[in-house]
DNA sequence: TGGAAAGTGGGGGAAAGTGGGGAAGAGTGT
DNA sequence: ACACTCTTCCCCACTTTCCCCCACTTTCCA
């Protein structure tokens, strides 16, 4: 249950998916959201509610830039921003049986120990601790009734 | 956890290490932060908020030549600003360990004694007192909660 | 139902990280 | 000039972490 959809320039990201994490913290990465490229690297870093953002370096690459075009006037709260942002990024690939290495700090952050939820959100895909993920999804669920009309399936 | 990111012209730092300076004030600089390219040279100088910088070479040069393209009216100011910024810049360089010496006025404008961090912000590198991150690191979280949303992901 | 691909787990070697001994050189005071 | 200290830098030895590899189980689909 889950795709990464279309081949183009770039694939979407979407689907859910359940792993636990290894006795080494290791973190299996669905096939479907592999890059086909080589070496499949990403960039890991925390994202907002309290996931993981994983981001193919090309995305990221795009989201790096915007960083220094942000709207803000007051400087000392932009160094605020980049370090908080950056310090907990970091570059990890895949190894040979298609899993990434959960960096100890960024483990902490999203508060998985074991079992986490893997999630495709169309440009990145988010990281979940399974135990947190349960108790978001009931808000996720309202916000879907709410906005889905607006659509116009 | 962290590393450099791309392999193109220009390496982007990201991530934040845990190191203690030894009893020789040797600072390890973690390998994703180490330039490929030989011999291994930074320029360290002050930072905002009581860190230090550390800059490779090459991006040093470009900021250098940007001194002289500062929109400053005040020739005196101008002045002072220069100077601050260039006396306590210093050549360090990496011994086959891959640690930088910290100088004494730097490790002290830094309150750096023991134990230090050392991040990656894109650009350039930071080293931080650990206490003094520590107690920085609930603003810059901060920062994130309320700026993060503009990002657009 | 069998084979291939996806997913899981752990051993071990290479590289990263840590600490200190000691030679070379610079600064200082007789 | 010469001892003396103090700093800098090179080298070696050790510990720890990471990542490559192999082997096994499970799932998927023909």
């Amino acid at each position: 249950m889950g795709k990464s959809v279309g081949d183009g320039a770039e694939a979407l990201f979407l689907g859910q998916f359940e792993h636990a994490l290894d006795g080494k913290n290791r973190l299996f990465i669905p096939v479907r959201f592999r890059e086909h490229r080589q070496p499949q690297r990403f960039i890991l870093t925390r994202g907002l509610e309290r996931c993981l953002y994983l981001f193919p370096v090309v995305t990221w690459r795009r989201l790096a830039n915007r960083l220094d075009q942000l709207p803000i006037r007051d400087k000392r709260e932009e160094r605020a921003f980049k370090r908080a942002f950056l310090a907990w990024a970091s570059e990890v690939s895949l190894d040979p049986q298609g899993r990434i290495l959960i960096p100890h700090a960024l483990g902490q952050y999203a508060g998985i120990r074991q079992d986490a939820v893997v999630i495709g959100v169309l440009q990145h895909i988010e990281v979940w601790a399974k135990e947190r993920w349960r108790r978001y999804v009931p808000h996720a669920e309202g916000s879907f009734q709410r906005l889905a009309p607006h659509l116009e399936l």
